[in-house]
DNA sequence: TTTTGTGCAAAAGTTTTGCAGATAT
DNA sequence: ATATCTGCAAAACTTTTGCACAAAA
């Protein structure tokens, strides 16, 4: 999808659950998930709310905070702590992930779900735990810093 | 170490690295490393001020972060972020291990390097990362809460 | 028309900063 | 003596909350 378009399907999602429970659909709403879905997934709920006043400077951000708790609450949305400690949101609907931080250049790298199968299940192995992918924030130095600091 | 006791090692190390940069030992420095040593290494900046405050009713949160700061610089402390986002500190010369954070029955459990050193391979192996134990925070269900849940 | 949502304003919680006076060296 | 530290006070920044008005159903 397109950034800065609406998601048709997600609104009709959002649309479906906010009738379910007696909730309203209002255009701030909407504007917090386009911009929610723009944003790819990485965003931090002060950029959150600095985007929405982008495309509606009236919008506060209680409205902002209060409807990304909704979205949580939905399961549409879901947040995790980057290496800063700030909140980070994303769309349920964004497949689910980890996270690699970079130390050395910053450079920050998704993980899918393949290529953390083995780590989940080494995780499981030495601890039992069965980890949560979308949690899982790592940090480190990548192939490439690596490289350089031997050299 | 017996909590609440100075630690004597870690005051002659302060003290040796202060001196080379031309910096201060002080009564105040003194109690935050005490505290931080009686801490095991797991509390947020906002605890260590209190617990200081429970030492030194005086000491204020602007010397505390400093010294922490500090710390950090001199490389006697280090710190990482828990589930909720917060700066947790504790000192380097605790031995370096990784965090598991149930989100069954809110169990915390240690990760020491040798548990830790096939999940360190795994990520390696799946992404070239080389990941930072001390950053290595996990989110997940323990072995015994996942029992719960079949059972 | 009735319940829910929004904007506003202020508060809460953590961490940072400026500055004058106090302290270590 | 002089550069560094501390306490105080206030600010910065993110997130939350109370309340009266506005809007959706």
């Amino acid at each position: 999808m397109a950034k800065g378009q609406t998601n048709k399907g997600l609104t009709e999602r959002l649309q479906a659950a906010l009738k379910e429970r007696g909730q309203r659909w209002t255009e701030q709403r909407q504007i917090i998930v386009d911009v929610l879905a723009a944003s790819d997934g990485h965003a931090t709920g002060a950029e959150l709310v600095e985007r929405v006043r982008q495309d509606d400077p009236s919008a506060t951000p209680s409205t902002v905070y209060r409807t990304l708790d909704l979205l949580e609450e939905l399961g549409l949305a879901r947040h995790h702590h980057g290496p800063d400690g700030r909140e980070t949101y994303h769309l349920e609907e964004t497949t689910e992930h980890g996270h690699l931080h970079c130390r050395g250049c910053g450079a920050e790298q998704e993980l899918d779900a393949a290529a953390a199968a083995p780590i989940l299940k080494a995780i499981t192995g030495a601890t039992g735990f069965s980890a949560d992918l979308d949690h899982l924030s790592l940090q480190g130095l990548c192939a490439t810093c690596r490289a350089d600091q031997k050299g």
